[in-house]
DNA sequence: CGCGTCCTTGAGAGTTGTCAACTCCAGTGG
DNA sequence: CCACTGGAGTTGACAACTCTCAAGGACGCG
């Protein structure tokens, strides 16, 4: 992991959707970490909060006997590690190059309670990441592997913004652990869909998106 | 359902929970509702959000061919739907007799941008709700059937305060779509805990925690 | 007391997990 | 340049957990 300390971030994102958050730039660090290098560790003590200017970060929760489950993949723009208060309850890591911005969150929280706007915006970011989560257990709680791909497959199209060709940063393993799944049965999922053709693999990590509607629920 | 326009709220609960939400009281509505009414459904117009007084509220969402998913039991002091924006993207309902307090959404925003303590509390519960929803995506992706039930008993019990004793206000149905199983195999559950000795099932809805080692983890 | 709803239990089916072999590819070093 | 190696991904056979379907039991309410 590479630091520029204290450097101001640089690249103003598109404005609108930093907005109240412009407050925050000046007191966080920017930060780079390598694929799967770890942020965080679950049980760390939560002095930072973060958002991501570019790459894909994951939020892992490990079981004991070593079942992982991924929270969330947070892409440029998002905020992680809000949430925390006295440990981290989930472990955050690189899918790939990643940079972030570091905050202390006694700052943060500082600067909520002085400007509506910073907290009015991270107010709004919770309860976004909040309706997205529930969504995600309607996921995992009652869809099957296959719807689970294929609205995996079209969240990360929106999110990404991309209609057709689509980069997954992640691994198999990481989609898995995403969606309840193993890895095998992704792979099955996936060649079925590009059987189907629904779907085109010109290689492992690139898939396109042929017939969203054989993708769609219903 | 029955409403006391206007009414400030009656009984306030232990003061240490409520907190700087106490300034959110003079502006809400006390309402009751009955077994399985419904305060909201997903798609209406989000105008309002609440807290429960009394009772245990349901979270719901549904696909369209009838599979449903509860995303949450709220319980007496909970908030909900305050992260809706425009529409509620689930519905809720009373579980048993239900008393509520109902919050318009806009005078909330207008007491949070001028009081940094109602907005940290708002803050605070939406990160609390985050990292539960967290929580509960890890046993929906990646626990056993029986992992689960167990976690369940033993969080309603924290819950509810209840060492030894818990009355379960919902039906195995409302279980069952909060863990993400059929209602057979919750029973099944059950029965073999029941077997095992580690509940006991005085009546359906009533149950013992009799061995709390049998239920833990690991 | 009878009806309906909720719950329990059983038998069998099905989706997904487990285990294992194989392929593919990138990186390494002879 | 090419063989080697190891990780990641795919595919197949089989097992297992959970679901589905069905019947019966318990309980509350009229």
């Amino acid at each position: 992991m590479r630091t520029d300390a204290f450097q101001p971030a640089a690249a103003p994102l598109p404005i609108g959707q930093l907005d109240g958050l412009l407050a925050l730039e000046r007191i966080g660090t920017r930060m780079s970490f390598g694929r799967n290098e770890e942020i965080f560790a679950q049980g760390d003590a939560a002095t930072y909060c973060y958002r991501v200017v570019a790459g894909t970060v994951r939020l892992c929760k490990l079981l004991a006997d070593g079942r992982r489950h991924i929270a969330a993949f947070c892409l440029a723009g998002d905020l992680f590690a809000f949430e925390a208060v006295g440990e981290h309850f989930q472990s955050a890591e690189a899918v790939d190059e990643v940079i972030v911005i570091r905050f202390p969150r006694a700052a943060v929280e500082r600067l909520a309670e002085q400007q509506p706007s910073v907290a009015r915006q991270l107010r709004t970011r919770a309860f976004a990441g909040l309706a997205a989560a529930h969504e995600q257990m309607l996921l995992l709680g009652r869809m099957t592997a296959g719807e689970r791909v294929a609205s995996f497959l079209l969240d990360l199209a929106e999110r990404l913004d991309r209609r057709k060709a689509l980069d997954l940063p992640m691994s198999r393993y990481d989609i898995a652990d995403y969606l309840g799944l193993t890895i095998e049965t992704v792979s099955r999922v996936l060649s079925g869909l590009k059987r189907a053709g629904a779907i085109a693999m010109p290689s492992v990590h690139r898939i396109e998106l042929l017939d969203r509607s054989a993708l769609m629920p219903g």
